[in-house]
DNA sequence: AGTTAGTTTAGAGTTATTCTAATTTATATC
DNA sequence: GATATAAATTAGAATAACTCTAAACTAACT
């Protein structure tokens, strides 16, 4: 069986996995985001826009529940937040490191292609601290 | 006379002449904040901290003028903002490129030593956009 | 000294997010 | 399949970090 006549015949399966492997109930809510989030390609959203989505694709989610997903999907190595703005949340479903243009006029978020950057020399975590990340946000303006 | 010497005697000068410079009007308010920020070592503050220190040196200022003097003192280049986490602002006296760890438990943001990290191959901009900034974020976490 | 444009401020408003306590639901067990 | 129960969801209130507004104040020019 094909990865689409999977799709097309058992559309949750996959997504109901990787919720139970993460330790979570499947519930409806959390299947509709996961649905958004991990069918498909890589993706950057916030709380706003993903509630967005899901409200659009016909499935009440209230935001508080939106919220507590991005944490616990998160949590759990399905998402990675981005810190980007000071104002609010980015998350991500590519999870592997890599870095992000960040565009300041109009909010979007994009990856860096693989191989167009190299952060090298990494410094040691100061005396009684454990890395835990890096991040390298590339800042543009839409040109003036 | 030496830098001491002029510190001692004529204490606002500098930093007088550093807001006059940079089109703002020298009034009590943004003299006591850009002592604190200017007059001595490079530091990173957020709107909080800054507030709580130039209360604490007896000045009154209002939380309204700290958020006004800290985008005012960063559109003209005094200070630069630093985006490490998306609750709230920091700002770092150090206007010039260098890179940063974040300690994700305490809030403490620390400047990496030149030379100890560098970003190599920048990737240009997308068409249309003009670069900003680049920043790379070192994220450490107090061990557990 | 008087004028005026720039600055400060209290307090209200906004936005993103978190909390709370009541209701609902997934799943283990009978 | 019905039932119990722990987990999840939700509305709405609460919070935190700003931002705005319009009135009072002040720096600096005349």
């Amino acid at each position: 069986m094909s990865i689409q006549e999977q799709h097309v015949d058992r559309p949750y399966t996959g997504v109901i996995e990787r919720l139970k492997n993460a330790g979570l109930r499947p519930t409806r809510q959390r299947l509709a985001l996961a649905k958004l989030l991990f069918d498909g390609d890589d993706r950057h959203i916030t709380a706003e826009t993903l509630h967005a989505e899901v409200m659009a694709a016909n499935v009440r989610v209230s935001l508080a529940t939106v919220y507590n997903a991005l944490h616990q999907f998160t949590r759990s190595g399905l998402l990675r937040e981005v810190v980007v703005d000071s104002s609010r949340a980015y998350f991500d479903t590519n999870t592997t490191g890599h870095h992000h243009f960040f565009d300041e006029d109009t909010g979007d978020l994009s990856d860096i292609p693989d191989g167009e950057i190299s952060v090298s020399s990494l410094p040691g975590a100061p005396i009684g601290k454990v890395l835990s990340g890096v991040e390298v946000v590339v800042r543009v303006r839409s040109q003036q």
